[in-house]
RNA sequence: CGGCGCGUGGUGGAAUUGGUAUACACAACAGACUUAAAAUCUGUCCCGCUUUGCGGUUGCGAGUUCGAGUCUCGCCGCGCCGACCA
């Protein structure tokens, strides 16, 4: 008997797959759509562990719809700009292009190997010109309608790389790259005025119900909308108002004090005449971004000897402060303080001795014993020391300010949303080209769509820091298109999220002229599963989500959301290894007879470090390259599907991937011991089989059943054990008599059917040796025969007092009296009863009988 | 500090959504086959006891219920995300 041999049976599937274009899909109005995809990669070089799962997921969903007769679209590409290819143009003068376009060379072939469903004839690479013209087309129409702007914003800048850093890129105050110590710089940037649609972008969340209630809770958090009071401020001895936000309108006299953020107007205002407040927003800018050092800070302010006029009273006058707590980009960038109900004012009125006035009284008892001093009090009570406001509760107060203020024009209720707008210029070179020009005659001019794309040059130098397309000789030279008079191009290039905000769409029509093609946008999209991982629960999607509100308004597509099923899947895990040297690949070590580990080379011991996400900082990676080479890409999938969940964190391990070939090779072992009968006699099952017979097919019908739920629920472990069982099963039947044969035939090609979309390559083989000339990719999933569904009896539980004291077969039709009698005439039961008196019978239908004593 | 999630054997995890807790595997141990190994097959495998049985067990403690891994409350522990958002 021969063993299985994955690579020249994957090998074969794959060739007769792609030879007979079993995957191009195309739309037949016959055949209901359903769009599947995964998160495109970025092209790093290598697949890793974590694509091997997310497209073995994703393929899973694709083969199962397939077979179940949807018009499957599951396409592949590849997210190709961004840095990591600009670093190798700087580490090792490869152009950028050259070496992105190698890598999906390479990540191509290695996903091939895995077998995936993909119609690749629609791959896309979005650092293709004929990828980015359409963004650039698209960027030129959202600029017309005002949804992209120019505008100045606060940012992270390197002054060693010459570039603007996100948040995540600055690490203690300290670019990731230079190290250099991270400025707040003021820089004209191009923003998405993704703000526009804060409130639908909430609203419509409601809605996504395919989605995890976790990623909605996260993006309704970022979105984070606060009802409240723009309130204004008068001042005694200036002519500005200032314009206070708050949701706290109800503390308004507890107020004792203003403050205003460091880059406020206002500030920069007097700043101009007053060098130590200017020395002061310098250093408050000065502060990095980071997490410690936001911590740490202390909260600091400068009176600025302007005092504010109290709404209500008139009278009292409140010293204004800038303060380094205060953000410009949040509400109106001022705030009131009221010390006793905002722990952050209570820190700032301690240190600076301020009023802490009481205005909310609690009902119990406060200031709490069991809490520090300078604990501000935020729960609920009811107002004292608050004029007419006296009595009512928070909520009454603040509707009672609101309407005080609005009738005297001193204030406006307002919705404010903590979402920014987004912004996506990058000072980088490998991303796609923003296609405006500067002219100094007319301004801002977009490029025309006539002209476009915009090409990135390829002759660009990486010799000094900053952005190579800035200091490209010829580049950005140009002529306006409005005036014809000189023009510089804007160098900037786009956030590569926005190249992943609409590839979705572009998928269904690859080659179009046009941006998006109506036709394809109706035939195929929303998509309706999309499978990628949780750490883009919340950028990527909520973009996309923009992106689509965005080209709706354009025209493009008539649905806002992209994505109605999110299947947000968790890491791949592996433990870490380390020794005086540092970090060691798992290939590095091995386990000692005692169960300790060691290093292979020369058997020195190795600390051994819980298991995290895989990473090659911590090199607790696995290559899928060796795994393939070794087990095959059946072995693999199954390994990534079986066990765990999968939005949960799967741990890489040995054992599990031995257990998943040694599965694989027993099904095989099946087929092969298994003399195919002739098939019109299969089909056939006679009336006079065994109990055992008719177990078996049962079982098979049951297994289809179960399994079929367990995909459709994407509980893919579940349908891995419910088919390890039906194995057992076969594996393990030996009957010969009337319908044996029959019976076990129908077993085995359920189970390759139900085993296609996870094992497709030993599918297909079995399939071909049971007897089968057609495809399995394109054989329609089993159906359970219902009348072998249900079973005349069942099992039920006796209790008593909820304690389980015997089960008894019983009919599935008994009715509860008679079940009720059996129980209780069971020598067992009635032995436990003794002469206690019942005082209930509960009976619970084919489950549980309960005898309450 | 806040938000969200999780906690079931040595391990990954099941549990018909309030109804027989530990399915399916991994590891371990014992046995069969073998000159031997690998592979394969069979058996044991939550804990305790006075072992045909009895008692206990889903992080800990309470509650609701005839009945709780599942619902409620309070602790403890772990993980992820956010971070001065007025």
């Amino acid at each position: 008997m021969a063993r299985y041999n994955p690579a020249k049976t994957e090998q074969k599937w794959q060739e007769y797959w792609s030879k007979n274009e079993i995957f191009v899909s195309s739309r037949d109005d016959g055949k209901e759509k359903y769009y599947v995809l995964e998160m495109f990669p970025y092209p790093s070089g290598r697949i890793h562990m974590g694509h091997v799962r997310v497209y073995t997921l994703g393929d899973v969903i694709a083969r199962y719809k397939k077979s179940k007769g949807f018009d499957v679209l599951h396409p592949m590409g590849w997210d190709a700009f961004g840095m990591p290819a600009e670093n190798a143009a700087v580490e090792h003068g490869i152009p950028a292009a050259e070496w992105t376009w190698s890598n999906i060379e390479t990540m191509r072939h290695q996903l091939k190997s895995m077998g995936f469903s993909y119609d690749w004839t629609r791959e896309i690479a979005t650092c293709s010109p004929d990828y980015y013209r359409q963004e650039q087309a698209m960027f030129v129409e959202l600029l017309a309608r005002d949804l992209a702007y120019k505008k100045e914003t606060w940012v992270n800048w390197d002054p060693v790389d010459e570039t603007v850093l996100a948040n995540e890129q600055v690490i203690d105050g300290r670019g990731w790259r230079s190290g250099a110590l991270i400025e707040r710089r003021l820089l004209s940037q191009w923003m998405f005025r993704i703000t526009a649609y804060a409130q639908d972008l909430l609203d419509s969340l409601d809605n996504l119900d395919e989605w995890p209630e976790s990623v909605r809770t996260m993006q309704a958090n970022w979105i984070g909308r606060s009802e409240g009071l723009k309130i204004e401020f008068d001042l005694a001895n200036h002519s500005e108002t200032i314009s206070v936000f708050t949701t706290r309108p109800d503390t308004l006299y507890g107020a004792s004090f203003i403050a205003i953020a460091p880059n406020h107007p206002l500030a920069s205002q007097l700043a101009e005449n007053n060098p130590t407040m200017l020395s002061f927003i310098e250093t408050c800018n000065r502060l990095g971004t980071s997490e410690v050092e936001l911590e740490k800070a202390e909260k600091l302010g400068f009176d600025t000897g302007l005092k504010a006029k109290h709404p209500f009273s008139g009278q009292e006058e409140l010293p204004v402060f800038v303060a380094n707590f205060v953000l410009m980009s949040y509400g109106t960038g001022a705030i009131f303080g009221c010390p006793a109900h905002d722990q952050r004012d209570i820190e700032f009125a301690s240190k600076y001795k301020l009023p802490i006035k009481t205005v909310v009284a609690p009902s119990g008892d406060f200031p709490d014993p069991a809490l520090p001093p300078h604990t501000a009090f935020t729960g609920d009570g009811l107002m004292i020391n608050s004029g007419f406001l006296d009595g009512m509760t928070i909520d009454q107060a603040k509707a009672a300010v609101a309407e005080k203020l609005e009738a005297t024009n001193q204030g406006k209720r307002h919705v404010t949303y903590r979402l920014r707008d987004w912004g996506v210029s990058r000072q980088r070179y490998w991303g796609c080209p923003i296609p405006v020009v500067h002219c100094d005659q007319c301004g801002i001019v977009p490029v025309p769509k006539g002209s476009l794309p915009v090409l990135l040059p390829d002759d660009v130098a990486f010799d000094q820091p900053g952005n190579p397309l800035d200091r490209h000789p010829t580049w950005k030279h140009t002529t306006c298109p409005n005036c014809s008079g000189a023009a510089e191009r804007e160098t900037d290039t786009f956030d590569t999220f926005v190249d992943s905000s609409w590839y979705f769409c572009r998928y269904a029509c690859p080659e179009f002229s046009m941006p998006l093609d109506p036709e394809a946008m109706k035939s195929w999209l929303p998509v309706d599963q999309y499978v990628g991982g949780i750490e883009h629960a919340i950028l990527h999607l909520l973009y996309s989500r923009f992106f689509m509100r965005a080209l709706k308004e354009c025209g493009y597509v008539s649905f806002k959301e992209p994505f109605t099923g999110l299947l947000a899947q968790g890491m791949v895990c592996h433990e870490t290894y380390r020794d005086d040297s540092g970090w060691l690949y798992p290939e590095e070590v091995e386990q000692t007879e005692a169960g300790n580990w060691q290093r292979r080379d020369n058997g020195q011991p190795v600390q051994s470090g819980r298991s995290e996400s895989m990473s090659k900082s911590k090199k607790n990676v696995v290559d899928p390259g060796s795994i393939l080479k070794t087990y095959g890409a059946d072995t693999a999938r199954l390994f990534m599907l079986s066990d765990s969940p999968p939005e949960r964190d799967i741990e890489w391990t040995e054992s599990g991937i031995e257990g998943a070939w040694k599965f694989v090779q027993k099904v095989w072992r099946i087929a092969e011991s298994y003399e195919p009968i002739e098939r019109q006699a299969s089909k056939q099952h006679p009336k006079d089989s065994s109990p055992q017979v008719i177990q078996l097919r049962k079982h098979t019908h049951q297994t289809i059943a179960a399994v079929t739920k367990d995909i459709e629920s994407f509980r893919f472990n579940r349908a891995v054990a419910g088919i390890r069982q039906l194995t057992n099963a076969i594996a393990a039947f030996q009957e010969n008599g009337s319908g044996a044969q029959q019976a076990k035939c129908e077993a085995l090609e359920t189970l390759v059917k139900l085993i296609g979309p996870m094992l497709p390559h030993l599918a297909e083989e079995m399939w071909e040796r049971l007897g089968f000339s057609a495809s399995l990719a394109q054989e329609s999933w089993p159906l359970p025969d219902t009348s072998l569904l249900s079973s005349q009896t069942v099992t039920m539980a006796v209790q008593i007092n909820g304690k389980l004291r015997t089960t008894l077969n019983m009919a599935t039709d008994i009715t509860s009296d008679l079940a009720q009698e059996r129980a209780l005439a069971d020598p067992v039961i009635k032995a436990h009863i003794g002469n206690r008196e019942i005082k209930k019978v509960v009976v619970v239908p084919n489950r549980v009988i309960n005898v309450v004593l």
